[in-house]
RNA sequence: UGGGGCAUGGUGCAAUGGCAGCACAGCGGACUUUGAAUCCGUUGAUCCAGGUUCGAAUCCUGGUGCCCCGGCCA
């Protein structure tokens, strides 16, 4: 193994492999994604990509993507095109490796002549409720179908007939003849191929008969020489029958290893329950910023980049784990600051206006993105405007500041980012005893937000100009959950009580300094003071800009104001 | 004794018989033309009871708690 090919984090599934390379049961790693295109990819699945992709890369072996589609009643082509546009986006490349558990149904049911042929398969003509009899329970043994002692050519004659068409559905299944007194369910002749006369959406009517799960699954990916099937924990159960299928058949034999899938605190990650959360309405879609969706994810800001780096860190074990949201919200923070350009823009304006500035006059300063990296000169910058009336943040001002408050009060004196100080003289208030307006006068000396005396100025507010401001709206994003665990219910209670009512804010009349009119989508923006945000993809329009807010920048003085 | 699995700070993950460590969160401070970032410091954990051992998170025995399994879903 060259350098570059050691795992750059080990876990229990790389030193499975490192076993398995050691004592040669394998000599290459070769892992594969298969998703069921039921459903849209969420942070859950991520988890299992970067998995997947991250430890064929360590070894130097390949990652196949495969659709899991022996279902044609729940999939769909929609779901496999975005399935694909998700792992593309989130950085990965199965190359020309994409395959279809459908590729197979040819090969599969050849092997399952074979295990009649074996004696260990056999067709069942017992129904649903009578299978479900027959099966016995979780501490009784099962009994043995009055059909498992058909003739191998009877079996033979059966499961032709059922393939071509003859019976109708939950008539007849195939069964695997293994033991119906196992203590393990999944080994009670557990029926490998039922009837469907419905269209599959790759084999359209070529096929009235589907292979389940386990059977599918065992044989695709002995097909592809997948040399490690790595799934998710309610699998292990199955587990000896994925064995006994590639065994019996005495084909290639995948090792199938499972890990606990992700759970993410204030969020659901099933697709059953986010799919209820679209229906309902509490969403306005799958791609809807609030959902752990890759897609929504993507609308909302994340960068593949993040979630690669949060599937890294959280790392993988047979625990069931609840990630707290807090540590998503983290590395997206620390990809976003190291990217994004700084502009100001006004969440909830206040107007100020500059008595001693001329009411006639502009200028305009060139204003770094990124200050941060000021002292190095080396930063793109664009032109600000400055005119007399500005906007400032209806939270930066505070007719009688409490105590550690050292933005704007009357006779205070504060910065105008990279332009002016301001002193604040007088308040003007509307009937009811609001806040409407500001009146301040500026030191001409302070231009560029720095004064030749070198006076301290406590306070620095974003600002902009109103005369040149574009306006936007603003959309602001809590956690879908009120709970770290929306499962936390009294027993008579549902997860969705505990939905987050606030959990969409919208802003109409931002303020945004005008160079913020020609950002684009996929482009990054730090607000300063506020938050990172990006353009809508769905709802901004030329003229009329929708910004999505991805994550808010920590902010010390809330926390500072919620402890007192 | 149906079967399978899992227990390490608040959360997630390490330590593979030898000083219990990392990240996030928390708390305190420095710096600051973002109350951001950065920097420095810091609180806090081996499910329980026995046993083996010079030495146990790790091995053994017995408990306890939690999760999964009775689809012709995956």
């Amino acid at each position: 193994m060259s350098e570059e090919n050691i795992p750059s984090r080990s876990n229990f599934i790389t030193e499975i492999i490192d076993q398995h390379l050691e004592n040669g049961r394998f000599t290459n790693v070769h892992t594969r994604f298969p998703p069921e295109p039921n459903g849209y990819l969420h942070i859950g699945h991520a988890k299992s990509i970067c998995l997947n992709f991250g430890i064929a890369r360590d070894y130097g072996g390949l990652t196949n993507l495969r659709f899991d589609d022996t279902n044609p009643i729940t999939e769909e082509v929609e779901y496999v095109e975005s399935i694909q546009d998700d792992i593309r986006w989130l950085g990965f490349d199965w190359e020309d490796r994409l395959y279809f558990a459908s590729d197979y149904f040819a090969q599969m049911y050849d092997y399952a002549l074979q295990l009649i042929k074996l004696g260990k398969a056999f067709v069942c003509d017992l129904n649903v409720d009578e299978l479900r009899h027959y099966r016995g329970t979780l501490t009784e043994p099962g009994k043995n179908s009055p059909y498992r002692e058909r003739s191998i050519e009877e079996n033979l004659d059966l499961f032709q007939r059922m393939k071509a068409g003859e019976f109708q559905e939950g008539s007849h299944t195939l069964r695997a003849k293994i033991d119906m007194a196992s203590p393990n369910l999944n080994l009670r002749d557990p029926v490998l191929y039922r009837i469907l006369h419905a269209h599959h959406h790759r084999t359209g009517d070529e096929w009235c008969i589907y292979p389940m799960y386990d059977y599918a699954h065992a044989l695709s990916d002995s097909i592809e020489g997948i040399t490690h099937s790595i799934c998710t924990l309610e699998f292990e159960d199955h587990r000896p029958l994925y064995d006994w299928c590639l065994q019996t058949l005495g084909i290639f034999h995948s090792q199938q290893i499972e890990f606990a899938r992700l759970n993410l605190t204030h969020t659901v990650m099933s697709k059953r329950k986010l799919l209820q959360l679209v229906r309902e309405g509490h969403v306005s879609s799958w791609n809807d910023p609030r959902m752990p969706t890759l897609s929504g994810m993507r609308r909302r800001g994340y960068t593949p980049e993040a979630i690669r780096t949060f599937a890294d860190i959280i790392g993988v074990a047979k625990a069931h784990s609840n990630v707290d949201m807090e540590l998503l919200e983290h590395v997206l923070r620390d990809d976003l600051n190291a990217r994004a350009r700084r502009v100001m823009v006004v969440v909830e304006p206040l107007k100020v206006i500059i008595g001693n500035y001329p009411s006639d006059k502009e200028e305009t300063f060139d204003v770094p993105y990124f200050p941060s990296s000021r002292a190095l000169d080396d930063s793109p910058t664009r032109q600000v405007p400055f005119s007399r009336e500005i906007f400032i943040e209806r939270s930066d001002f505070m007719e009688e500041p409490p105590s550690k408050f050292y933005r704007l009060a009357p006779g205070r004196e504060v910065r105008l980012m990279n332009a002016y100080y301001i002193t604040c003289t007088d308040v003007v208030k509307d009937a009811n005893g609001e806040v409407v307006e500001l009146h301040c006068t500026y030191d001409p000396e302070s231009r560029g937000g720095m004064s030749p005396d070198e006076r301290k100025v406590r306070g620095t507010l974003h600002w902009v100009s109103a005369r040149h401001a574009i306006n936007a709206e603003l959309r602001l994003y809590d956690t879908l959950f009120t709970l770290p665990n929306p499962f936390d219910v009294p027993d008579d209670g549902d997860f969705m009580d505990n939905i987050n009512p606030n959990s969409l804010q919208v802003v109409t009349d931002a303020k945004l300094e005008p160079v913020l009119a020609e950002a684009v989508v996929g482009e990054f923006f730090q607000f300063m003071r506020q938050g990172y945000f990006c353009l809508d993809s769905v709802d901004s329009q030329a003229g009329a800009p929708v910004f999505n807010r991805s994550i808010s920048l920590v902010d010390t003085w809330a926390k500072m104001q919620q402890n007192r």
